[in-house]
DNA sequence: CGCGGTCAAGTGGCT
DNA sequence: AGCCACTTGACCGCG
């Protein structure tokens, strides 16, 4: 078992996800914020490296309008080393990564327009990880998309353009994230049976939206469409729904007996734990504690 | 130099 | 009808 958190480190005082607007676009500026976000990135690993933190997600923000037109800079041949580098540290120390492109990104919109853009983001995304020379265990990380007032036809939507629109390069990293509004982990299971789409699991989102599947039963069911010799273990978000705010919101912190019910009620179960918690590393620390002290990591 | 309006992109739920 | 949230607030113009 591996436990993370995404993207931002509140402990170090940088950031790999420093963008600038468009209208302030210029090759210069893109060279000058991929090195330093590259930079921060390699600090921000060596920083998990030292606390246990093996599972990291790669901000999008990692290379600024990567997928737009804009940007028509070969930042790809420019950072290929700097990449490798990286990729290297990652293996060098076993850490699992993943990626997260944004709501904008949506497989089965009606908007053709909108699909070519999703697909152009995951083909960026996903050269990152290449560039790096990670194998397929490390993960590209989706929604099933809108719902658009039929579910079956949409998540058939999303499969037709899986089959005959992705590159293979993406499709050999995409996974389905159970959501918290329109697709439950069943629905996911659809997905995964028209496609072999590996299924990441939430809790929180199981939660928000299900039917009726205990919690370790659930967590076995996302497990089971994962290949280990291709995909690696399960990966899942675990989060727990903030006291008061809207349904689905995050905490700020990490509520210790909550997750540790959780890693009793699965025991015995192999994966690797992202911390979708505000106050990120504060309570990747805390998680890491409960782990030790069940036998887990 | 600090404040706050605004920022590439989609969708759906809430007010 | 408009706002907000989403994996994450950060950027930048203005006073």
């Amino acid at each position: 078992m591996k436990i993370g958190y995404p993207c931002i480190n509140e402990t170090l005082d940088c950031s790999s996800g420093r963008t600038f607007r468009l209208a302030s676009y210029s090759d210069e500026r893109l060279i000058e914020t991929v090195t330093a976000n590259l930079a921060c990135l390699q600090r921000i690993l060596a920083f998990n490296v030292q606390h246990g933190f093996n599972f990291f997600r790669l901000t999008s923000g990692l290379v600024p309008f990567a997928s737009h037109e804009v940007n028509t800079y070969n930042w790809q041949d420019h950072f290929k080393a700097d990449l490798k580098k990286l990729g290297d540290y990652i293996k060098e120390h076993n850490l699992r990564i993943s990626m997260h492109p944004d709501q904008f990104v949506v497989l089965n919109s009606p908007n053709p327009n909108t699909v070519k853009n999703s697909i152009a983001e995951l083909v960026y995304q996903g050269s990152i990880l290449d560039l790096m020379e990670l194998d397929a265990t490390a993960k590209l990380q989706i929604h099933g998309g809108g719902g658009y007032g039929d579910k079956p036809t949409a998540l058939g939507r999303f499969a037709e353009v899986y089959h005959n629109q992705l590159p293979d390069a993406v499709k050999a990293r995409l996974c389905v994230e159970n959501d918290d509004r329109t697709y439950s982990l069943q629905d996911c299971l659809y997905l995964h049976e028209l496609t072999g789409i590996p299924i990441i699991f939430d809790n929180l989102h199981h939660e928000c939206i299900n039917n009726g599947e205990p919690m370790r039963e659930a967590v076995e069911m996302a497990a089971a469409t994962w290949k280990p010799e291709r995909d690696g273990i399960l990966m899942m978000d675990y989060s727990a729904q903030a006291p008061g705010e809207r349904k689905g919101k995050h905490v700020q912190s990490i509520p210790e007996q909550l997750f540790h019910d959780f890693l009793v009620e699965t025991e015995g179960l192999d994966m690797d734990i992202m911390l979708e918690i505000k106050d990120k590393e504060a309570s990747a620390y805390k998680a890491v504690a409960l782990a030790k002290e069940l036998g887990r990591l």
